[in-house]
DNA sequence: CGTTAGCACTCACCCAGCCAGAGTGCTAAC
DNA sequence: GTTAGCACTCTGGCTGGGTGAGTGCTAACG
């Protein structure tokens, strides 16, 4: 009964693999497993005598536990934490799942707007849970283009491009008339002035607008709205959190006929808890799994999340990945995660360059 | 109990307000009424005896049941239409609603992509339920403006505005390195050629290049890119479906702890149906109640959902609604659908000028 | 000394039976 | 036509015993 199964975090072999065979089968049955299912179903080589005491010392060790009395063992927190821990280095996607995501993306490569959503359907589908993603985006945006385009005498829409790949178009009120021809002129002369430039360098570069005029005063008027536009966008902390897959997760036994996951999903609209969330992974460059009550807010103790960002620090960032009960396989989660955001992340590269 | 209580359609005006009654309480309660507490809380002048009687008859009229025996009355679906079609009429939203509501809406004013979104946000907030948002898309778009933006030598983004205010950016492969200059004057003689064209006359308008040299040829690439794009756009039946709230319906006490509500998003994610749902509303101009078994699919019966169409019928509709459990507050949910689609046909209407 | 068979023990779960309460439908009187 | 009175019905909650899965412990075994 002394018996030492765990010495500082490294755990006796066969211990760590029965307790992954507990992990496995409760991820995949939803119920306490017992000693008998285990020997049964795992070529153990012992009896289940044996195993119930190796159970009983995963226990004490805090990695397993038990509903009541006279069930089977599930995986505590810790032990999720602990089989993530031992697997996650080697959690690689098989090649072929790997070519069927590049195919994916393959198919709407130049959607760039598009590719956030792309990347949470996907890791959704892959693994049958939610899956989550931000768009890509700066701390401090540049703009690469403007373009102003009549809608009729009074009305024009001005579209701003930026380097980092987002799109803006705002509505603007003339105070008088003006011709497609005026406004080109004077978005071409915004382009020159405000081209490559953040929202701070903008602003300075209206300083230098000269001349008087109908001209003048529609591209000072004009400049003022890109400054603020880009500014807002600077502003706007997560630009948009797209998810997909929900359902997928209200399948699961542990949900079903239960409102645990109607206050997930409140938690998750959160944006302070989700900024926080994601600061704490954001140029990491590693995919990071938080576990059950490893998770700050109450209302996420039951669901894991395996979270990856993509992106260049220096320059735009976003956020991928799954969320699940914690009964979560991880492995799959953790290997598609890490094949999508590295995906993110070369397709991101391209357009930055 | 021989007494006629309906007369194809018409109610004694009493029978009338006791069903008024018993929807408004269930409506509150989610339990069935009886008849204690309607003498009670509603001031009818009756015994409760007599409410009975009545109960009764307009359970043999069809509009109300019992769960069981011994448990008080719900309103039928053919109840709840009956009453929906005696105040569709008179349901119009409280001025200081209006007014709350058109500020939210002066708010993001210069925003025009965000509309169809925050129409559905306020919908969800005003009537503490879910709601769904389509943004106005035409059968066939016209393109209103083509601009191209280097991002490096040999990666370009094509920009396509529609004139019925959508916006596309395309990430376009150059088979040669261009420079800014080549893009832009490419793009103004797409622009030139496609602005105000459809998907067919911008492809024929295409043969009229002529001229050879890196430029005719860049045109060309990128006008194909162009045209595709539109057929695209124009292919795409439902552009987005956007919902918010759907958290208040988990909320209501007949789809906690029970999985109909998975079953109602699971059905929602169905872009055939939606396709079909809507197009039965476009062009009506009216708001429209589609009360449980009213509807088709097995899986929303359980729900009703108040629809109206927006936009102008020729050139670009879009869809607005709530989404509720067929125990819904009616009024107040078609008061609010009828302004708010309003007000979208007010801002569609500007930017078509 | 680790492993194993055997066994007593413990709960969750299921089912049946029971009670209380709400609300009805009917009847007879007003 | 309306109302008081009353018998009746049915749900929901509560209780209690039976069943079975799975444990922990003990003692024997190699």
């Amino acid at each position: 009964m002394a018996r030492r199964v765990r010495t500082t975090g490294s755990l006796d072999p066969r211990a760590q693999s029965i307790l992954r065979a507990v992990i496995e089968e409760y991820v995949a049955t939803a119920t306490p497993v017992g000693s008998a299912a285990l020997v049964e179903r795992y070529r153990l080589g012992v009896s289940s005598a044996t195993v119930r005491n190796i159970l009983a010392d995963l226990e004490t060790a805090g990695l397993l536990t038990h509903p009541h009395t006279s069930a089977g063992r599930i995986p505590t927190d810790a032990g999720y934490r602990f089989f993530v821990e031992s697997i996650s280095e080697a959690a690689v996607l098989a090649p072929v799942e790997q070519l069927m995501i590049r195919h994916q993306f393959g198919q709407v490569q130049h959607a760039s707007e598009q590719w956030f959503r792309l990347a949470a359907t996907i890791l959704a589908g892959a693994n049958r849970m939610a899956a989550i993603a931000t768009p890509a985006k700066p701390r401090a945006a540049h703009v690469r283009r403007i373009d102003l385009v009549t809608i009729s005498a009074r009305l024009a829409s001005l579209i701003i491009v930026f380097r980092e790949g987002a799109l803006r178009q705002v509505l603007i009120n003339l105070s008088e008339p003006a011709e497609q021809e005026d406004l080109t002129r004077a978005a071409v002369i915004l382009d020159g002035l405000m081209a490559g430039r953040t929202a701070v360098d903008a602003e300075r570069a209206l300083t230098r607008i000269d001349g008087i005029g109908p001209i003048a005063s529609l591209v000072q008027r004009v400049g003022e709205r890109v400054v603020a536009a880009v500014r807002e966008y600077d502003a706007t902390l997560i630009e948009e959190v797209f998810s997909d897959g929900l359902l997928h997760v209200m399948e699961a036994p542990e949900f079903v006929r239960s409102d645990k996951l109607r206050r997930v999903f409140a938690a998750l609209e959160d944006r302070a808890y989700l900024g926080q969330l994601f600061d704490s992974i954001e140029g990491t460059g590693r995919v990071q799994a938080f576990i059950g009550t490893e998770n700050g807010p109450e209302e996420m103790r039951d669901v894991s999340l395996v979270l990856a960002s993509y992106g260049e620090p220096g320059t735009a960032v976003g956020v991928v990945g799954v969320l699940g009960p914690t009964r979560m396989a991880y492995q799959q989660a953790i290997g598609t995660v890490r094949f999508v955001s590295s995906l993110m992340n070369e397709l991101v590269a391209n357009i930055h360059a």
